[in-house]
DNA sequence: GGAACTTACGGTTGCGCAAT
DNA sequence: ATTGCGCAACCGTAAGTTCC
C-alpha cells in the first residue's frame, strides 16, 4: 500500500499514456497521415485479442486475427476503407485490469469507433485512446500482416468526479489499489491532451464519414452492375445500410416511417453521444447522458391513428456521471451503447438475456439492464429491435397465417394445436400470407389453449387468435401491428373484467406509457374490445359466487385508467369503468363458465363477432 | 430549505419450472 | 398439489438526491 508522496511519484513515471497522447498531437502532419492510413486499412470484423502495457506506450501489446478460408490477402483488399476496426482493447496492465470499480471508455482514431468497459460498481471514468498497437492477421498459423497501434489511457479528473471529491481521498484510494497514478492531477495538461483527443476524434470522424460514403458509393455502384456477389474483401459480416434498406423495403411498408433508420445512422448516433461525452470531459464538465423522460405522463398525448405517443413537452431525464444516483445508470448505458454498436457492426441479433448473461455482475439483474435498454433506445432514438437486441416471444399464435421466418424456415400457424409462439424478430418475417377476416387476441394462455382445443379456429374461419399471456411483450405487440398495417382483419380483444385485465386491453390498443415513443410500431387503434366487459356482468346475471371484490389496489387503478388522455375519446371505456366501480365487483373470462362451460365458444363469442362488441 | 428530479420499491397480470 | 421464483410486461408512490 502506497502512502508516501515519493513511492507514487516513482510509479508515475511509469504512466506515459499522456506523453504519448502530446506526441499523437494534429499538429504533427506524419501523425495525421499514419491514421488515415489506418482508416484505409481498417475492417468490417471484430478483432479479438489483447493489448498489453496501455500506461506505457513502449510496451507494445497485440491482438490476432484468425480469417477465415476464403479470406483476400493484402492490405488493402482485407479492410476495405470506409469499414470499422473493432478492436477490442485489454488493458493487462494490473493497476487497471485487476480493479473490479472502473470504467474505461475507449475511442479510436480510426473513425468514431469506440469500445466501452465496465466492470463492477465504477469509481474511475478512463479514456484510452487507440492510437498504436500491434496487430497480427494470420490463417493456417501462417502471420498475413501486422501492424502498430499505440493505445494511451487518460483519467477523468478528480475534479468532475462524483466520488473522489478531495485530493486526499484521491491518493488514498489509489494507493490502497496500487495504482500508478500521478498525485496532483494536472488538470489543465488534461485538458490540453483531451483537447487534442477530441480535435482528433472529430477529424477522423469527418474523415470516415468521407470514406464511408465513398464505399457506399462504390458498393451501390458494383451492386448496379448486376454483381450480385460483393466482392469477397467486404463479403465477411457487412450488414450494409444500402442493403438493409432495400430489404426492409421489402418486408414492409413501414420503410418510409421514420422507424426505418439505417446502420449507418444508429452507428452514427452512438458516435455522436460518444463525441459529446468526450466533449465534456475536453470542457471540464462531468459527462451527462440525456433522454426523454418516459416515466411521466407529461411527455405523452393521444393520437387517433397511433394511440399514446411522445408529444412536444419532452421533459427530459439528464444521467449524470457525477451524481451518486445516476452513475449506476450511466455506467450501464455506457457498457450498452459498445454491445449495441458491435451487435449492428457485425449484423449479428442477441436477446436482452444474453447481454445480461454477458456481464451479471454489472447488471445485477434483468430488470436494470431492460430499464438501460430502453433508455439508450430512447436516447438515440432508434427503437429496440433496430439496436439488433430481441426479448424472448412470449406471446402465442394460431390460425390462418403463414409466413417464412428469419432462418427462412416455412411456419404455418393454422398446422398447430397448442399455437405456435410468436418469432422474436418481427422485422424478419416475409412473405407473410393470411385471408383471415378477424384477428382474436386474448388475455391468457388457459382461455387461448381452450379456444383452440374446442376448435374455434375451425368453426369460425377463416380467423387468427393469438395471447400474449398477461401483459404483451413487445414482439406480440409488433406482430399484431404488422397485420393491422399490411392487412385488414377486423381485430378484437378478450380480456377479464377487471381493472389490469382493462389495463392490458389499453396496452394492445393504445399502447403503454414507458414505450410511447415506439407506438406507431406497436399499437392497434382499430381493436375492438369484445368482452368480458364489466357490462355483461350484470346484462348475463352471472351467479355471485363468479365474481369477486374490488380491492383497494383495483379502485387505485380504475382512477389510473379514468386520467390517461385516451379515456376522452373512449366512451366505451370511461362508461365500463364506471360500471366497474359501481358494480363494487369484477369477473374474470372463465367466471362465464357459471353459465355453461360451452358458453364462451358457442355462445358468447359467436354472438358478439356476429352482432358487435357492445 | 424547499422544489424538482430520480430511483427503488411494491403491487398487478399470466405462465413455466423447480423445489417442497 | 402447492409454493416460490423468474420472466416479460404495466404503473404509482415514497424516499433519496440534487439544484436553486
Amino acid at each position: 500500500m502506497l502512502t508516501d508522496e515519493s513511492d507514487t511519484g516513482i510509479r508515475n513515471s511509469r504512466h506515459t499514456g499522456c506523453k504519448t497522447l502530446l506526441d499523437h498531437s494534429l499538429e504533427r502532419t506524419e501523425e495525421v497521415m499514419y491514421v488515415e492510413e489506418q482508416v484505409l486499412i481498417s475492417g468490417p470484423f471484430s478483432i479479438d485479442g489483447s493489448f498489453k502495457g496501455c500506461y506505457d506506450g513502449s510496451e507494445k501489446g497485440g491482438c490476432t486475427l484468425i480469417l477465415p478460408q476464403n479470406e483476400t490477402l493484402g492490405r488493402g483488399s482485407l479492410f476495405p476503407i470506409g469499414n470499422i476496426c473493432n478492436l477490442r482493447v485489454n488493458c493487462e496492465d494490473t493497476s487497471l485490469s485487476e480493479r473490479t470499480s472502473d470504467v474505461y471508455l475507449v475511442t479510436d482514431s480510426f473513425g468514431g469507433n469506440f469500445n466501452c468497459d465496465v466492470a463492477g460498481p465504477l469509481r474511475y471514468l478512463f479514456l484510452l485512446d487507440l492510437k498504436e498497437a500491434t496487430l497480427h492477421v494470420s490463417r493456417d498459423g501462417q502471420q498475413l500482416y501486422s501492424d502498430n497501434i499505440i493505445v494511451n489511457c487518460t483519467r477523468i479528473p478528480s475534479s468532475i468526479h462524483p466520488l473522489v471529491t478531495t485530493e486526499r481521498t484521491m491518493k488514498m484510494t489509489l494507493s490502497n489499489d496500487d495504482v500508478p497514478y500521478t498525485k496532483g492531477y494536472n488538470s489543465r495538461l488534461f485538458v490540453l491532451l483531451v483537447s487534442g483527443l477530441v480535435l482528433a476524434l472529430v477529424l477522423m470522424a469527418g474523415l470516415y464519414a468521407m470514406q464511408r460514403r465513398n464505399y457506399l458509393k462504390k458498393l451501390n455502384n458494383s451492386d448496379q452492375q448486376n454483381d450480385t456477389r460483393i466482392s469477397s474483401e467486404f463479403s465477411v459480416h457487412v450488414t450494409d445500410a444500402a442493403e438493409n434498406a432495400n430489404i426492409y423495403s421489402e418486408i414492409s411498408p413501414m420503410a418510409s416511417l421514420e422507424f426505418d433508420i439505417d446502420k449507418g445512422t444508429i452507428l452514427s448516433r452512438i458516435d455522436e453521444v460518444i463525441l459529446s461525452v468526450l466533449q465534456q470531459v475536453n470542457d471540464n464538465k462531468p459527462p451527462v447522458l440525456s433522454h426523454f423522460n418516459r416515466s411521466t405522463w407529461l411527455n405523452v398525448s393521444y393520437d387517433e391513428n397511433i394511440g399514446l405517443c411522445v408529444n412536444d413537452a419532452m421533459k427530459m431525464t439528464s444521467v449524470r456521471f457525477d451524481s451518486k444516483q445516476s452513475i449506476k445508470k450511466f455506467t450501464l448505458m455506457m457498457k450498452l451503447l459498445s454491445m449495441i454498436y458491435r451487435l449492428i457492426q457485425t449484423g449479428s441479433f442477441c436477446t436482452k438475456r444474453d447481454l445480461y448473461y454477458q456481464d451479471t455482475t454489472l447488471f445485477g439483474n434483468q430488470t436494470a439492464l431492460d430499464e438501460a435498454l430502453e433508455n439508450v433506445s430512447c436516447m438515440i432514438q432508434v427503437p429496440r429491435w433496430r439496436l439488433h437486441v430481441l426479448a424472448t416471444s412470449k406471446g402465442c399464435i394460431a390460425g390462418n397465417l403463414c409466413f417464412h421466418d428469419v432462418d427462412g424456415n416455412y411456419v404455418d400457424c393454422s398446422q398447430t394445436k397448442a399455437g405456435i409462439q410468436v418469432p422474436s424478430h418481427i422485422e424478419g418475417l416475409e412473405h407473410i400470407q393470411t385471408d383471415a377476416d378477424f384477428v382474436l387476441v386474448v388475455e391468457k394462455d388457459a382461455i387461448f389453449q381452450r379456444l383452440l382445443s374446442e376448435g374455434f379456429c375451425e368453426r369460425m374461419r377463416p380467423c387468427i387468435v393469438i395471447t400474449g399471456k398477461g401483459f404483451p411483450d413487445m414482439n406480440t405487440r409488433m406482430l399484431l401491428n404488422r397485420l393491422w398495417r399490411e392487412f385488414s382483419p377486423k381485430f378484437y380483444i378478450l380480456v377479464d373484467a377487471d381493472p389490469y385485465g382493462i389495463e392490458i386491453m389499453t396496452v394492445y390498443k393504445y399502447g403503454s406509457r414507458s414505450l410511447s415513443f415506439e407506438a406507431p410500431m406497436l399499437t392497434v387503434p382499430g381493436l375492438e374490445w369484445l368482452g368480458v366487459l364489466p357490462s355483461d356482468i350484470q346484462r348475463l346475471r352471472l351467479k355471485d359466487d363468479s365474481f369477486i371484490d374490488l380491492k383497494l389496489s383495483d379502485r387505485n387503478k380504475i382512477t389510473d385508467i379514468l386520467a390517461r388522455p385516451y379515456i376522452s375519446k373512449s366512451q366505451l371505456l370511461y362508461k365500463e369503468l364506471n360500471v366497474l366501480l359501481d358494480l363494487g365487483k369484477k369477473a374474470e373470462i372463465e367466471s362465464l363458465d357459471s353459465i355453461s362451460t360451452s358458453f364462451l365458444t358457442n355462445v358468447y363469442l359467436p354472438t358478439k363477432l356476429k352482432h358487435g362488441c357492445s
